[in-house]
DNA sequence: TTTTGAGTTGTTCGA
DNA sequence: GTCGAACAACTCAAA
């Protein structure tokens, strides 16, 4: 309820209705099937919403169906002045969004708070959308200064005596048939600020040396809740910001800056959604992406021979989530040592990573096929043992994920195949039945998408 | 209008 | 092992 917009809008008024509307496309048996985790944490949120709204004297009305449909009908019905709700960049919410100002009535307000700065704000001094990261962040950092995040409030008014309308209860997974996922992490807001409380306990101060290290908890795991909204973005970067007051500065000006790249992915998807069709860089549309079914398999089941990408893709299918240096790491992996198309990629992670945000997670995939917005050009292609080495040095961050390596000494724990029998017989690895070997050669598919991708963006250019 | 400096996250090779 | 250069030009954004 913290820094909660359109609610605090509401309260000028002298009734508030607060209304969720329980879209059949998301929260159905088929609509649960295409993102299990997702469902599980927006569920729980739910749940914690409601309890929230009625320890403050209100209610949740919950209701299941199309905005579209429902919000005019509603808002009828109950005479409601006006309608509140935050706005988003993503393209089938905007649109949603323009339907029901069309259908209803009464004006509606979209409220600011998905983003720190509305997305269309920071612009060029021609007034053109920025179209490289590090002018955005500039303009960013000189344009705004962050408001900090509205306090939630202490008491609510009760429900107007005339909305009658029963509201739906929340669904239980079961009856979404899906199986619940202890390892989840969990939804709503009290959850989600201890774990804000967390990192700024135990991480920050070290996130600019230890970001990237996939076997530390070295990272907030807040992507989740600035999803969701479980946090807002502003209670995250000034939260932030107080607890590193005293430390380096270097911990908090990356923090900030990971906090500026998800406005840019926002600003950028909200001024271009057809970025989820196509890929940013137009020299690359028409690029010769190939499908190989069993090297499609082999990657989703984390069974290519290269532990850190099959470590990846296994924490997506066991936890929902995937530390940040993983996802560049496997998709990388997929689009240019496999050249599965990024968009493959992207709609599988988007189908199971509870933090599914359609602009990051393109803006990800993007920028790891070579496609999207980074000054570095196609030829960054990621070695997956150096990363590995580097990375995930004592192979911990592996072994949590591919425990049939678990035996096998540091020195080889990135590239299994380079072990000498003796080493691999005595962790209990045979190569090829109890591990895969490499499914492609490093040397041989970087050379490949090399050449492919030279010879087609000269073509195009 | 032209010029200028710069561009998330890397790899490989050879000295 | 460590370090610097090459990878390949091009586009963006501001002066």
């Amino acid at each position: 309820m913290t820094d909660h917009v359109p609610l605090h809008g509401a309260l000028g008024g002298d009734e508030v209705i607060p209304l969720f509307v329980l879209d059949p496309n998301h929260v159905s048996e088929t609509g649960a099937h295409d993102h299990p985790h997702r469902v599980q944490f927006a569920l729980e949120s739910l749940h914690a919403l409601e309890a929230n709204l009625a320890h403050l004297g209100s209610r949740l009305v919950i209701v299941a169906g199309k905005s579209t449909e429902l919000l005019p009908k509603l808002a009828a019905q109950w005479k409601v002045d006006r309608v509140l709700a935050q706005r988003t960049a993503e393209p089938a919410g905007r649109e949603r969004d323009r339907k029901v100002r069309e259908l209803l009535h009464v004006p509606l307000t979209l409220t600011e708070g998905e983003t720190l700065q509305p997305p269309e704000t920071i612009r060029t001094q021609s007034d053109t959308p920025f179209l490289v990261y590090s002018a955005f962040a500039r303009a960013f950092a000189t344009a705004s200064s962050i408001d900090p995040p509205l306090a939630a409030p202490k008491r609510l008014p009760p429900l107007p005596p005339d909305v009658t309308t029963p509201s739906s209860a929340i669904p239980t997974l079961e009856s979404l048939g899906v199986v619940r996922n202890e390892r989840v992490i969990v939804g709503g807001e009290k959850a989600a600020r201890q774990r804000l409380q967390r990192f700024v306990e135990r991480a920050a101060r070290q996130y600019h040396v230890q970001r990237d290290r996939m076997d530390l908890e070295g990272t907030s795991r807040l992507s989740a809740d600035l999803r969701f909204g479980t946090l807002s973005p502003r209670t995250v970067w000034t939260t932030v910001q107080r607890a590193l007051s005293d430390a380096a500065p270097e911990a908090l000006r990356v923090f900030h800056n990971e906090l500026t790249w998800r406005e840019f992915t926002h600003a950028t998807l909200w001024d271009r959604p057809e970025l989820l069709h196509e890929p940013f860089q137009r020299a690359w549309v028409g690029f010769p992406w190939q499908h190989d079914d069993a090297l499609w398999q082999a990657w989703i089941e984390g069974r290519t021979g290269y532990p850190i990408v099959d470590a990846a893709c296994r924490q997506l299918m066991i936890e929902g989530f995937v530390h940040n240096r993983a996802r560049m790491i496997s998709a990388s992996f997929l689009t240019k040592h496999l050249l599965c198309d990024y968009r493959r990629g992207e709609a599988h992670y988007l189908r199971f990573l509870v933090d599914g945000d359609r602009a990051q997670n393109n803006a990800g995939w993007q920028w790891s096929a070579g496609c999207g917005c980074d000054a570095q050009p196609y030829f960054r292609v990621f070695n997956p043992v150096t990363q590995g080495q580097r990375f995930d040095p004592n192979g911990d961050y592996v072994r949590r994920f591919v425990p049939e390596l678990a035996q096998l000494p540091n020195k080889w724990i990135h590239a299994p195949w380079t072990a000498p029998e003796a080493v691999l017989k005595q962790a209990g690895v045979p190569l090829g039945t109890g591990y895969p070997r490499p499914i492609v050669d490093h040397k041989a598919a970087r050379e490949r998408f090399l050449a492919l991708a030279t010879q087609h963006v000269k073509q195009k250019g």
